[in-house]
DNA sequence: TCGTGTGAAGACGTTCACAGCT
DNA sequence: AGCTGTGAACGTCTTCACACGA
């Protein structure tokens, strides 16, 4: 994980939360907010609220609350929503052209560039909108166009190759939606995704 | 969360890795494997692994390690593998059908049975093989074909609303899609995967 | 000697409780 | 009085280190 920041992996997640929360309220024409008000649409206890703002700096006054409006744009430079990110795709397959065809990227704030795939034929019969390219590709493409994201949807046979490419290419950040643990430099930052894993976790503890 | 079992979801997480882990290794015939080897291969610490095991009981030997077979079979019967589990799909929109379409689900023990939606028609265009109902059918079927699990795929507005329904329903597990923030009775679990906050998350760690 | 199982130590994350500002 | 900001207490998760069995 990059030492550059001291805000945890967690407390990340949370801010999000808070922005969603934030735009709801400002919708309804709300000005400022209390920890206690923004920590209970956010399903989290008030004083981790103020712990987790305190890392933007402090913007609260005691005895009103947050201005709605300072807070959201201190969040959004934070958690760099300030302009549109360019991410590729590789692994145009079920899940991959699924999530292509999912819109959810672009409104916040991403832009899936291209999408690589190893069968670039049966990929182009999913008619998606989006560059196709072949996995050969790959290489060129990044050194023409750097991007720093990616979002990776191969099986997990392939995962670890198609990684090492990426990283070599100058990809800083994975999604990784396969199964496989991935093995990169430790100044590279891998999340997973796994939604197979997901359900069976809810399986577990059901009863 | 449940009280049923004192094993902690991060744990069953590691499990369900590990699990994945092992099919490879016995798919190359491996018979016994140390902590040391399977830590590395999903990504933990060795004691870490070894102190998961202990969960599901003593299951190595000392000087040897793990029975491959053994531990997964044992696994297995943790994370409730044993037999198919039927789930509905509640919004079939852009996210949701690309979800229907992804056949993961099924390939790990999962049957989505049905989906529904507020707007049946578009969903139909959609081109589904699943059968699609109106969300106003989701009392009825439930009544007549008891489910236990949901993934939820609704606008995050619509969210609690239909939350409320599937609780009153019956349904015990829901996987939470919507950026919502969802309140349900607490012996009701909710696992939330935003997909949005996953790539933020990259986007605050790279650099 | 190799590798498990585990108490103890340590790191990390959350909640409490209250001082202090408005 | 209301609400933030924060040290201190608490709890949970991870890693260490080693006793003990094969």
């Amino acid at each position: 994980m990059s030492e550059k920041s001291a805000i945890p992996k967690k407390v990340i997640y949370r801010l999000s939360t808070y922005y969603r929360c934030l735009q709801r309220l400002a919708e309804n024409g709300l000005e400022t907010v209390s920890s206690g008000t923004l920590a209970k649409a956010a399903g989290v206890n008030s004083s981790q609220l103020r712990k987790d703002i305190t890392y933007l700096g402090q913007w609260g006054t005691r005895g009103l609350g947050y201005p709605v409006e300072t807070l959201m744009s201190a969040l959004r430079e934070v958690l760099r929503q300030e302009k549109l990110q360019p991410v590729i795709l590789v692994g145009a397959g079920n899940l991959g052209s699924a999530l292509l065809r999912y819109q959810g990227f672009q409104k916040e704030g991403f832009e899936v560039v291209a999408a690589f795939d190893s069968d670039i034929e049966s990929a182009r019969k999913r008619g998606l909108e989006i560059p196709l390219y072949s996995d050969d590709e790959l290489d060129d493409f990044l050194q023409k166009n750097p991007v720093r994201l990616a979002i990776l949807c191969v099986p997990a046979e392939f995962a670890q190759g198609v990684t090492n490419r990426l990283v070599r290419a100058g990809v800083q950040g994975i999604l990784n939606f396969s199964p496989a643990v991935l093995e990169v430099p430790k100044d590279i930052v891998v999340n997973r995704v796994d939604l197979a894993s997901e359900l069976e976790n809810l399986s577990f503890f059901i009863r």
